[in-house]
DNA sequence: GCAAAACTCAACCAAACGGTTGAATATACC
DNA sequence: GGTATATTCAACCGTTTGGTTGAGTTTTGC
């Protein structure tokens, strides 16, 4: 069902990209997988409040989390983000774009993905 | 000041576009430039949340209004857009898309434009 | 000048958000 | 088995969000 844009996928996706934590958690997840407890040292606030943001990262699909004995891995899944992206590049100056053209673009542009 | 992403910008962009409705008024102003009441037509609610939720895309940079007589114009405004995708860009698959060779390719897929 | 049209403003409301703290639950280690 | 570690749960709190309705403002047209 390519092209097809769920509505409240992308709510979820543009409400948790919405707040400065959630991105700053993204952009820290973009150079390793890491501990929930690790994510949240940098922060000024609980391990609570950071928890929650995971579960709304983690609800718009932005994040996976998976528990190996007592520590929860935080994975980015950027797939999430295509959408939402793809969503965005039919306004303006990237109105007219033929996406088929645009991943084909994409393919000889990056080094090692498909 | 490129690549200089502001962070309540991000934060007021996102938020607006977390809105299907939201959303769907970008869409419509896609085709044309529209009235505050021909905007709020299609959608079952009153005027006034019409016109919170074009202050809202306003004030996100997404959309301009402007006063002509009793009518008030609104006006697509996709730079603010470009922004956040341009952020989206830095995740996933388009980590390593050269941004350069991307408007390149922008201005060969798009007929009118630059 | 007056009524209709096109909005916006203000007050209100329920629900969601973003944070707190303290308790609960697993798991790991000695 | 008991203690420390890692994380979530639950209750709470103030603020924001997304809607409502009704009144106010400006402009247009007869």
């Amino acid at each position: 069902m390519k092209g097809m844009h769920n509505a409240p996928a992308l709510d979820m996706v543009f409400a948790a990209l919405a707040d400065p934590t959630r991105r700053a958690i993204l952009s820290m997840l973009l150079e390793d997988d890491m501990a929930v407890t690790d994510v949240a040292e940098p922060f000024e606030m609980s391990l609570a409040a950071i928890s929650k943001h995971l579960v709304i990262l983690g609800r718009a699909g932005l994040i996976t989390q998976e528990r190996r004995g007592r520590v929860t891995w935080c994975k980015l899944e950027p797939d999430a983000l295509r959408d939402a992206s793809i969503w965005m590049q039919s306004f303006g100056q990237f109105e007219a774009v033929n996406l088929d053209a645009f991943e084909r673009f994409l393919k000889t542009e990056l080094p090692d993905e498909g």
